[in-house]
DNA sequence: ATGAAAGCGCTAACAA
DNA sequence: TTGTTAGCGCTTTCAT
């Protein structure tokens, strides 16, 4: 489709018809002849035509194409969601523009502008851990653009929106971790101000409070970069640890934190459950293999992905505005195994 | 940039002046005045004025978008390529636009062809584990569109390419099994056909030459899927272990080979590296917190992407046909740990 | 049943 | 210095 691109022109020439008749064979169009359209369509075919969408798009103002931003694409969470939005978008025709944030606000907003002049039909976010200024979703959203929220959403935009049930899933890991008899329980969460971040801390307090275990604020650290950068789960850890009276668990509450949670205590020699006990958000394939196996809240990725697409399409294709907007709130797993045991 | 896109048009009007000037004085023109531009740019600024970039395109014939066809995002391998990719595309003003083959050729072929008709100004494709037939692209290739493999590559198809050196990473891994008193080392490898394939049986003989150990084809196992499918990877060990003389080590040369590989030992109760070592490529970064701890053959994935991306957008500023091309190789590392210890 | 022409947003050759 | 116009590939009235 480079160097020669054949167009509707050069069919047109070849047979001696006008552009017009050629386009209207091709889209089988009842005021062509038979004939004619026969003629068209197979010219077209022997010499390989395809119409150019970039002509198309211009034309009709849509792109047949939607942007997702996602903090980090080497995240098993993230890249599970993708294969979701994949499987429901390529079926319905469109392209899938992916851009990664890397947590970092600035990257994000450059990420949504540039998407946005790139002329996608429709948005699929989740937000970045640094991200507490929504302006750019929120102009962008003004001005009429199909956004859907997923995992980190933005509560106050108004629009479909798609996460997992996370203080569920985080009450069930504490609950888990309680009837195990671990008592001090520490919570590592991602940045404070993140949706997930305080319903996850929720489901942890519930728990604890359903065993009427006091919930003691200085076992709750959070890491703002979500876990990304191994140094700021160290830091939360080692204070962790410092106290005076130490946690017999930890419950992480991301994915990256989980992992480099494990990473810490491995490098310390601390043994896991023995020492201390972990559990964790996670979605990664290979937490059954870690050391010990990992006791982790897996979470709907896939359908998370198929969910937000199915939504953002049918905003994209509604034919009048959408006023009435829908939350869906997917289960999360608890996924119980060596790391959790009985003390 | 939905509802009510601002165009040129809108401004020329606003201003009473025609597109052409707002046009020129938006592109800093020469021709026209200070006057005229500052007037233009300020409107533009205050109406959020963004240029149409599917008109541009049209205009140009060049979409400024680069498509990228792997076959798993979520296999660290890939996502840190793309990372790679990413960090070149972005900065060159290029949008990138990632596809998944799932490793099937049909699946290939058609995003290829998607791509292609979404008019991308180039192509950086590691091909699928199926693919052995390559008209798709070389199609393409002979249109003129840009390729660049890595990886997978397709030796037929003249253009650059950028690989890890397979033989060398494979080599190291099988002499440091040697060197650590394993002698029955069987080789688990990807597809037959592929190159990588090849390459990595080939650095895996050479180690045992050097060492006078006789190859013994019945110690080398293919898994079509590239270690995808859970129960490929089961027969092949099946039958390893079935074998009179047992393999005392694995090679396992692909990434879900490795951990997969590990995941049959462990579920069937086989110690690492006690009753078997194991050693594979991967580029998980939770190898080192696995039971045991994984050896592995690490690639450059970040690099590759980077110069795979080079290459290509090279390609595609070209002003005149290139008709050199480069073949990149680039040093897999090996990571030494418990998995392949001394017997 | 087919063709001519306008228009999507933008740039650039040509005029003025 | 600014305006007019044509054209990128396609669809779609409006003529014929």
């Amino acid at each position: 489709m480079k160097f020669e691109a054949v167009t509707i022109k050069d069919i047109a020439k070849a047979l001696g018809l006008s552009t017009s008749t050629v386009s209207r064979a091709l889209r089988d169009s009842y005021e062509i002849s038979e004939d004619t359209k026969k003629l068209v369509k197979e010219y077209a075919a022997s010499i390989n035509y395809r119409p150019n969408p970039i002509a198309l798009s211009l034309k009709e103002k849509r792109s047949r194409s939607i942007g997702v931003v996602v903090c980090e694409i080497a995240n098993s969470f993230f890249s599970q969601i993708i294969n979701g939005i994949e499987s429901i978008a390529y079926d319905q025709g469109y392209n899938v523009t992916i851009s990664q944030s890397h947590e970092s606000f600035e990257r994000e907003v450059l990420d949504v502008s540039h998407m946005a002049s790139r002329s996608i039909d429709g948005l699929l976010i989740s937000v970045s851990a640094e991200t507490k200024n929504f302006e750019h979703l929120q102009k962008l959203h003004a001005q009429g653009l199909p956004i859907v929220f997923f995992d980190r959403i933005v509560p106050d935009i108004e629009t479909h929106k798609v996460t997992t049930d996370n203080a569920a899933g985080a009450h069930a890991a504490t609950r888990h971790l309680l009837e195990n008899g671990y008592r001090r329980i520490a919570h590592l969460g991602a940045a404070e101000y993140m949706t997930i971040t305080q319903e996850r801390l929720r489901g942890y307090k519930n728990a604890l409070a359903e065993k009427q275990i006091p919930f003691d604020t200085s076992l709750v650290k959070h890491c703002t970069h979500g876990g990304m950068l191994e140094k700021e789960v160290q830091a939360a850890l080692d204070a962790l640890l410092a106290l005076p009276e130490k946690p017999d668990a930890i419950l992480a509450a991301a994915d990256k934190l989980t992992t480099n949670c494990l990473r810490y205590l491995q490098k310390n020699g601390i043994k896991v459950p023995d020492d201390i006990a972990l559990a964790g958000f996670s979605n990664s394939d290979l937490t059954e293999l870690l050391h010990p196996p990992l006791t982790v809240v897996k979470q709907p990725a896939f359908e998370i992905g198929r969910s937000a697409t199915e939504m953002l399409l049918q905003l994209i294709e509604a034919r009048r505005p959408v006023t009435e907007f829908a939350h869906t709130v997917l289960p999360a797993e608890l996924v119980i195994r060596e790391s959790s045991l009985k003390k």
